[in-house]
RNA sequence: GCGAGCGUGGCUUAGCUGGUUAAAGCAUCGGGUUGUGGUUCCGAGGAUCGUGGGUUCGAAUCCCAUCGCUCGCCCCA
């Protein structure tokens, strides 16, 4: 090809103006309730110098990072929101109150190879409450209840919370005897959902536990019923460990207090919900939409973390937040079919002055009709008439109002609706 | 990082057991139709077939390399 290409690099999503139409409205259902509910909004820098990003970064972050020099700085594009609110966080916290509710609404970047889901340049939508010092176990069930609130309005079809205990977990394998094989067994339970039964027994039995282990393990991922239900049968198995029972009393507290906000049909215990292997240390939560599960992929996910800035303070800060990545989301809803029909233009009434004799006129009815509330575009380019209604049809314009001589001359204007053709009096100007 | 598939006008593709001027639809532009669009009719422009090399009298077509894209693995939002 002779020409630079145009396309965008593999990973970054861009949208025609009507997707993002689709788009923007999703992201601004989310805002809103983020601020409806106290979460402040902070925009953090994009780019940081590197030491600051791999403080905390294992070997896969620091593979998947964007970095580059610039004269004698090694600096790297942040690869989630989490790590610029630490060191925020830390760099604010003589003028932050505690606990600090948080929103933040901002892209993201990883260089890794882009596939089905996977973006190179992606939205995420976080909201955290981050404690100092401590962090009362209250807020774990109000980032869910946000949740629970924004999925309600995006109408995307019924959804459920998944939410289990991390504490849980590793108090039981400790208690089977297998804490040297927390990560393999903490993997297992995360894609036990994803694979066979025989799949799922072959794992189980790679992984050489004690027959009793094996047994109890077993039972307890297949545990089932109601959230009473599971709860109950949590402390029915009698596990003699002291994190164990400090998990469930925490998964116990924050169903509670989910009740209590009134939010009880969407969330459900589930023992299989894991998140990844670190980070993490109490309530995690994953939220699926029904019927959409393999298809879409988890939409909202997020947990608690013991201690946000380690790496930046030697004070502890706690926290617990919910993250959308909101791109994927977008992504997955129209591979889903979920998208529906989205507007073409934000604009209700589109007015086509004949030529510029008649622009002062058609300026002032827009701005009339934009005072009612409308969104009003004025189509002031020298094109022929029938060009101009061309123009009208292909933008997706619910009405035009035509003005030419004689409706300047008269102040008789019509407005039409393009989709029946016709015309009614428009009654707003007023020469006045 | 590993594996598989695919690169042909702006877009979606046909052509691929090598053989005249690379074909179609959509989009664009002009006209039938400059006070009314969607439908329709006529016409036009636009491609060094991703790039580089090789085989051959001859390559979009076969071979090699390279870049890019897509999907999967890993990991994650």
């Amino acid at each position: 090809m002779n020409k630079i290409s145009t396309a965008p690099l593999s990973g970054f999503m861009e949208l025609s103006p009507s997707d993002q139409l689709e788009f923007d409205r999703i992201k601004d259902v989310i805002r809103a309730e983020h601020v409806k509910r106290g979460f402040l909004p902070i925009d953090t820098p994009l780019i940081y110098r590197s030491e600051v990003l791999l403080a905390k970064a294992g070997g896969e972050t620091e593979k998947q990072i964007y970095r580059f020099d610039k004269g004698d700085n090694d600096l790297s594009l942040r690869f989630d929101l989490t790590v610029p609110l630490a060191r925020y966080v830390v760099d604010k916290q003589s003028e932050l109150n505690f606990p600090f509710k948080v929103s933040q609404i901002a892209k993201s970047y990883r260089g890794e190879r882009a596939q089905f889901g996977r973006f190179r340049e992606f939205y995420q939508c976080d909201a955290d409450v981050i404690g100092r010092g401590s962090l009362d176990i209250s807020y774990d069930a109000e980032v869910i209840a946000l949740v629970d609130a924004i999925y309600s309005q995006l109408e995307f079809g019924d959804f459920t919370i998944r939410v289990n205990n991390r504490k849980l977990l590793s108090g039981f394998i400790d208690a089977i005897g297998a804490s040297s094989k927390a990560g393999e067994i903490l993997g297992i339970i995360d894609k036990a959902a994803k694979i066979t039964p025989e799949e799922f027994e072959s794992e189980i039995r790679g992984l050489g536990l004690s027959d009793d282990g094996a047994g109890r393990l077993r039972e307890f991922i297949g545990l089932t019923g109601d959230n009473t239900a599971i709860l109950n049968s949590l402390e029915e198995l009698n596990i003699d460990n002291e994190v164990y029972r400090q998990g469930l009393s925490e998964l116990r507290a924050v169903i509670s207090l989910l009740a209590d906000m009134g939010v009880t049909k969407t969330v459900r215990v589930d023992l299989m919900i894991v998140r990844g292997l670190d980070y993490y240390t109490g309530t995690v939560y994953e939220t699926t939409i029904n019927g959409r599960e393999r298809e879409v992929g988890s939409v909202a996910s997020g947990g608690r973390y013991d201690d946000l800035a380690s790496n930046y303070s030697s004070e502890n800060f706690p926290g617990v937040g919910v993250s959308i990545g909101l791109t994927r989301l977008f992504a997955a809803l129209k591979g889903a079919g979920l998208v529906g029909e989205t507007k073409q233009t934000p604009v209700d009434v589109l007015v086509l002055p004949f030529s510029s004799a008649e622009f002062a006129y058609s300026y002032k009815l827009a701005d009339q009709l934009r005072a009612e509330g409308k969104n009003v575009d004025v189509l002031t380019e020298d094109m022929k008439f029938g060009k101009k209604m061309a123009y009208a049809d292909k933008t997706g314009v619910a009405s035009v109002v035509v003005v030419g001589e004689n409706e300047v001359k008269t102040g008789d204007t019509k407005i039409k609706n393009m989709k029946t053709g016709q015309e009614s009096q428009l009654d707003t100007y007023s020469d006045s």
